[in-house]
DNA sequence: CTGAAAGCGCTTACAG
DNA sequence: CTGAAAGCGCTTACAG
């Protein structure tokens, strides 16, 4: 049944035909007789033929391999994220005959990334979130080799794909003042992470807009600690907050396992929205009112820009993508 | 600086050698002056030369490529395991010349594992986990392509590298008993996972070692929601049960919310006991008594094994890795 | 100890 | 429309 290691040499020899001609039957590059070219087609398909993509890569000066940078230190708030972010850049790459390779980096080792490109094993590479100083982009600036980031930055030079998080953190904050808050607190994680630095500009944003507004809003960033999220909640719970915003999901089970503790009712005594809508929260109740993004889709549109730079086409500098504001029973109904 | 598409042909031209020669001189294979391998070696060096690992591949019948087959519907107390282990197998394979590529594949799709195999683009393959039903693992057992898996199976056929989990619940749940504990239960996730049955065996196992014991035990599985687990809880909280062991952080996270919502104090009127000792119960309050495992080296190890299969090395057919027991505050002291 | 040559399995000008 | 030949960048018998 599987005739192994079938090449076009073999091919040919037995059809009587050359190698180019194989070779022009299979690709569709270069004028062919249609009947040969179906002989051929047809002998393939019924041996089951292979071509072997290493060879061609090597012809091609390609390798059909697409990196992908995974920070090693990915937290639990960002491993669903990375997942179905995977999972949409794995179907795309696989669709178009490339394969995935993983390049595992941490701020201080890129080691295995420059590795892929020292020995030409990518094509080109996806980074799967920006920072502020960002070792991996610099690197694979310098390098040359086409790549497209997840996430926002100030670089020009460099093709972004990102979810619309300040339009969205501004969304859900404008609502949540239309509905009566009036005192409200953000809390996030590492301001070393770009998106950070957008979702706290949506949220001053949705203030911005609303001019003669009386209120008052706080801000805590740099939280990774369940002990810090407990002494912040501590204190907004004194001085009265009426709404707790999460820039994610650990976070905000963080906030929700702290109001539990101390008794206070979501969302009568205080209101709670979080971000992402992952799993993480799935079976909380109540349930969280969250924005959603369509994480696998961001792989997606990743993995088919960076495809499209590879064939020479010329792509957008910036691919924003939506998100939708899921109001659910954390907070209360207008 | 960098002189980037240098070949063994210009170096060879350069020093006026031959091309034997300088693939000599870094496979170190084969004769060659101590002299001659020097000066080589030493322009290498200078002109920062990268060998192309994809014309050595082919050359060699080989792609220095490792197909790590990813389930893409681990649930979230799945995704720290994967991510440790990942790290793992990808820290191993790099130190070894090895690139990992990415095969996602669900129970109904391997796809991605077929492609990576027919287009020849792999060596060996690691499985992240083992399935009753295992597709994946069939196919790869039918390919012949060399692979071990992450996790235990019948198979007599297959290379195993697995923490001991049966060993694991055994000893843990001895402890339990020996503590003074008479009522407890045990609740999981998938049957389908061999590693659920394992555990269920080494509970099991416990109770068969202790004779004369008097006392009785529950065992729930497949339980995958958290409805489902409020439900259990409460039943066994009425019944007067005084510990609960889940598989998994998420099941345990559910547990720990149910006791809670039901002003059940942990671990004065029930003690909760985990596995995993992931991220995803890292900053609970009381901490959580648990199983802990190295899963970055249950990844190295694979891919250790696996290399020296490559290698042509007879290897181990089952390696067992260890574990700790850590009692934390969840459980009463003795 | 060293090199010429063939080969890995493809692609692609070039010529016909 | 088709093919011979050179080439991608390595490795590896074989001969000297």
């Amino acid at each position: 049944m599987d005739d192994k290691n079938l090449t076009i040499g073999d091919i040919a020899e037995e059809l009587g035909v050359s190698k180019t001609t194989i070779s022009r039957a299979i690709s569709g590059k270069g004028r062919i007789g249609e009947k040969t070219r179906e002989r051929v087609l047809s002998y393939i398909e019924e041996h089951n033929y292979r071509p072997n993509v290493i060879a061609k890569g090597l012809a091609q000066q390609k390798t059909f391999n697409l990196a992908v940078v995974l920070p090693g230190d990915y937290n639990v708030a960002e491993l669903p994220f990375f997942q179905k972010c995977m999972l949409g850049i794995s179907r795309v790459a696989s669709a178009h005959g490339y394969d995935v390779l993983l390049s595992m980096v941490t701020a201080q080792n890129t080691k295995q990334l420059r590795r892929a490109v020292a020995n030409r094993k990518i094509d080109g590479a996806i980074l799967t979130r920006t920072l502020a100083e960002d070792e991996p982009m610099k690197f694979l600036l310098q390098s040359g080799v086409p790549f497209v980031a997840i996430g926002s930055t100030d670089d020009e030079s460099v093709v972004q794909i990102d979810n619309d998080h300040r339009s969205a953190c501004r969304e859900l904050t404008e609502r949540l003042l239309q509905s009566g808050i009036r005192k409200l607190a953000l809390i996030g994680s590492d301001e070393s992470h770009i998106v950070t630095k957008n979702r706290r500009q949506g949220f001053e944003d949705a203030f911005e807009k609303k001019k003669g507004w009386k209120g008052s809003r706080q801000i805590f960033t740099n939280v990774r600690e369940n002990a810090q999220v407990q002494k912040i909640v501590e204190e907004l719970i004194a001085d009265g907050t009426e709404c707790i915003v999460s820039m994610d999901d650990f976070l905000c089970g963080c906030v929700l396992n702290a109001l539990q503790q101390r008794n206070v009712a979501v969302p009568e005594q205080m209101q709670v929205v979080s971000f992402y809508d992952s799993t993480l929260l799935e079976h909380q109740k109540p349930s969280v009112t969250s924005i959603r993004f369509d994480v696998e889709e961001l792989g997606q549109k990743a993995c088919e820009t960076l495809l499209a730079m590879l064939e020479g086409e010329s792509v957008e500098l910036r691919t924003l993508l939506g998100y939708e504001v899921r109001m659910r029973n954390s907070t209360k109904k207008k």
